[in-house]
DNA sequence: ACAAAAGTGTTCGGGATACACCCATGC
DNA sequence: GCATGGGTGTATCCCGAACACTTTTGT
């Protein structure tokens, strides 16, 4: 099946992934057939379908490039500066990818949230590899990615606590310790311990369960899931 | 000068407007140069040109067509579906205006206030008429501009009372019912006077002046101004 | 005098913050 | 027994919500 894309208009995704520990954003390297190319890390990202949605386009790139599917991605902001793929450090991959590597291209920015331990991603189409990184250590990426990476942590911030997303980042059955690091790690700010507990108990974010941890080497943690 | 557009993306603005007592949002009547067309209204909006940014896009296009500039426009959301302007209804329109009428366009809805008294509209270009509709009486748009306008009320709510935006509606000198109306047209529920009055006071949001109301038959009001 | 909107205080409940010690387990 | 993180309660402050009557002006 033969699709037409536009080559004006392109998706980039911001997947955002917790390992119990740090929060990451999911990176590709970027091929350009056997030649190197000048930066090779970048979003996974790609040109969009002419008769496809941008929330279509947002998934299918993520699938080809990641393989990642059935991820709620949200669109959080277009990005339009008429030079965003001009600079020179992306000429060589661009002439290698797009039939028009010169034309203006406009993205339109999504993110989504995982569990690292529960999606693999396999790297497939032009990219090469496909890596985690911690949001502290971005590398420099193609075209303005790096812009749209620190627009997708601040959106994601504001949505946290406000629309309550961000449980998609935790196992089935967690402890609180790890709630909270997760908490910690998108707010980027400590918290206090009882007064954290207190307020995901009353307001009722999640249940315990019949479960302790085991094999620790401290008192063993209760186990608890999402209430719904 | 000659510019060239890009024919897969536009923009399109949603301004509000308030009168001291409505929330409105300026629509344009479009014409087909003597042909009538089937949907008369629409946001302003239009194509991008290759060589300039989103952002200054929506300044452009909002200026061209209803002479209004510079306002702060801010970017809520990117539309594409792919339809979005297929319907039957746009077609009259299209076709005399737009040299790829066929042409599938994505756009990206950028939002304003502004004080109604303050900044007269003036239709030009393909816009044959400007004009304040109240936001609870839109009547059916061209394209899929009635999704925009809704959307666009639901991210000004949302900004208002995180962000603090909004007071670009008010004129110079206002009374706290005044204020209180515009709280109460943005968020569209009645607020209690004594609380309103307590909060904006202990926030310094505004700042009394030496002045009060004249010529009003009933106790005269002080005038305040925003602070800062 | 009457109509119309301005202006003004108190009480209550809930949520956010600050803070320190004992507990259960593995080694 | 010691190291490691788990688990717990209280006091304070601030904010938001509910609520009704008096004041000032023009006519």
């Amino acid at each position: 099946m033969n699709h037409t894309v536009n080559p004006h208009v392109s998706v980039d995704c911001v997947i955002f992934g917790f390992d119990n520990e740090r929060l990451n954003v999911l990176l590709i390297e970027r091929s350009a057939g056997n030649i190197p190319v000048a930066v090779q890390y970048a979003l996974p990202g790609d040109l969009v379908w002419e008769e496809e949605s941008l929330d279509d386009a947002a998934s299918r790139v993520l699938k080809e490039l990641t393989n990642l599917e059935g991820i709620y991605l949200k669109q959080f902001k277009a990005f339009g500066n008429p030079n965003r793929v001009n600079d020179f450090k992306d000429l060589d991959w661009l002439q290698s990818y797009r039939q028009q590597p010169q034309a203006r291209v406009i993205t339109v920015g999504y993110y989504a949230f995982i569990r690292m331990d529960e999606l693999q991603p396999e790297a497939s189409s032009f990219a090469e590899k496909v890596f985690w990184r911690d949001i502290h250590e971005i590398p420099l990426l193609g075209f303005d990615h790096n812009e749209i990476v620190d627009e997708a942590i601040e959106v994601l911030r504001n949505d946290f606590d406000s629309n309550k997303v961000g449980f998609e980042l935790l196992p089935d059955k967690f402890t609180l310790s790890q709630l909270q690091t997760l908490y910690e790690s998108i707010l980027d700010r400590k918290l206090d311990k009882r007064n954290f507990r207190k307020k995901v108990l009353k307001e009722s974010i999640v249940v315990p369960l019949d479960e302790k941890q085991k094999g620790v080497l401290h008192k063993p943690a209760q186990l608890f899931e999402l209430n719904q």
